[in-house]
DNA sequence: GTCGATGTTATCAA
DNA sequence: TTTGATAACATCGA
């Protein structure tokens, strides 16, 4: 899965069905095991959860994060095509088939982890010093949703580059990817490939109330189901629907009304826009 | 069977 | 410093 939007909304939901449980068992498939990272492998990661608390579920860019109660964090990262499931069978369109890691709940609930391509990640930290420790915690940059205006544009001001990549890199600013970044640019008016300093001040001041808005609403939406995104109950997010730019090349555009999205292959992403009003 | 595309991002080379 | 390619892996559809 995704973007911030379909992240909170994992977090939102799984929130709601699991906090304040306890863990009781935790499975990985063997066969088709998910990357932990270097810092603790599936056996030390398991033991660790077991018999553990969850306080709560809460989100920091795109991880998703189990609060224990006694301190550790267990990360997970969904990446492409991951996504968290609850219940007590826990499934989604695909059944069980994808599901890699399970854990099991005192209240005979169960959390599965999807997760077609595996490129997930599962990481356990044992307190908060040592989140600095892990290279991909220590290096993410602001949460979008908690900066100000000003904050937000302090953060163009020595930058180069272009502006999508930039808004996608997680270095920079956390939460965005593919998708959100071509709608919030197409609404902003502004071309996915413009260098940063060639933007003006309204530029990124409409990339930012545009950023604001859009997470918001695909929140509210329960995020975007373009393929594989399922909420934990299965369910589809229903933002796709309000898409304008993102897989709709060749149709016109619904901001200016006269041109068309078109779409753009580079770095391996595809970009979609409206050269018409984006500039 | 083959090819291309897919929502992420760390890493390495230029 | 920045960027671009590549690699993790698997599926689906043309």
């Amino acid at each position: 899965m995704p973007e911030l939007p379909e992240v909170q909304t994992t977090v939102n939901q799984l929130n709601r069905a699991v906090s304040g449980r306890t863990i009781t068992d935790a499975w990985m498939d063997q066969k088709k095991p998910v990357n932990t990272g270097s810092n603790l492998s599936w056996p030390g990661i398991r033991k660790a959860v077991i018999g553990q608390r969850l306080a709560a579920v809460t989100r920091r860019a795109k991880y998703i994060v189990f609060n224990l109660d006694n301190g550790a964090k267990l990360w997970v990262h969904q990446k492409m095509t991951g996504h968290l499931l609850v219940g007590r069978n826990p499934s989604d369109n695909h059944g069980e088939q994808f599901i890699r890691v399970r854990w099991t709940l005192d209240d005979g609930q169960q959390i599965g982890f999807c997760d077609i391509r595996r490129f997930g990640r599962i990481i356990l930290t044992k307190n908060d010093k040592e989140i600095a420790t892990v290279t991909e915690l220590a290096a993410l940059g602001p949460e979008p949703l908690e900066l100000s205006r000003e904050e937000f544009q302090a953060l163009f001001a020595k930058k180069r580059g272009l502006i999508k990549p930039t808004l996608m890199n997680p270095a920079f600013i956390v939460g965005i990817g593919n998708i959100y970044a071509d709608e919030i640019l197409h609404r902003a008016g502004v071309h996915p490939f413009r260098p940063i300093p060639a933007l003006s001040p309204k530029n990124t001041s409409d990339i930012y109330d545009h950023m604001k808005e859009i997470l918001a609403a695909a929140i509210a939406a329960g995020g975007s189901s373009t393929d594989d995104y399922r909420t934990p109950a299965g369910a589809e997010g229903g933002y796709q629907d309000h898409h304008r730019a993102y897989q709709h090349t060749g149709q016109p555009c619904t901001i200016c009304r006269r041109g068309t999205i078109e779409r753009a292959m580079r770095n391996g992403r595809s970009s979609h826009f409206c050269a018409t009003h984006q500039l």
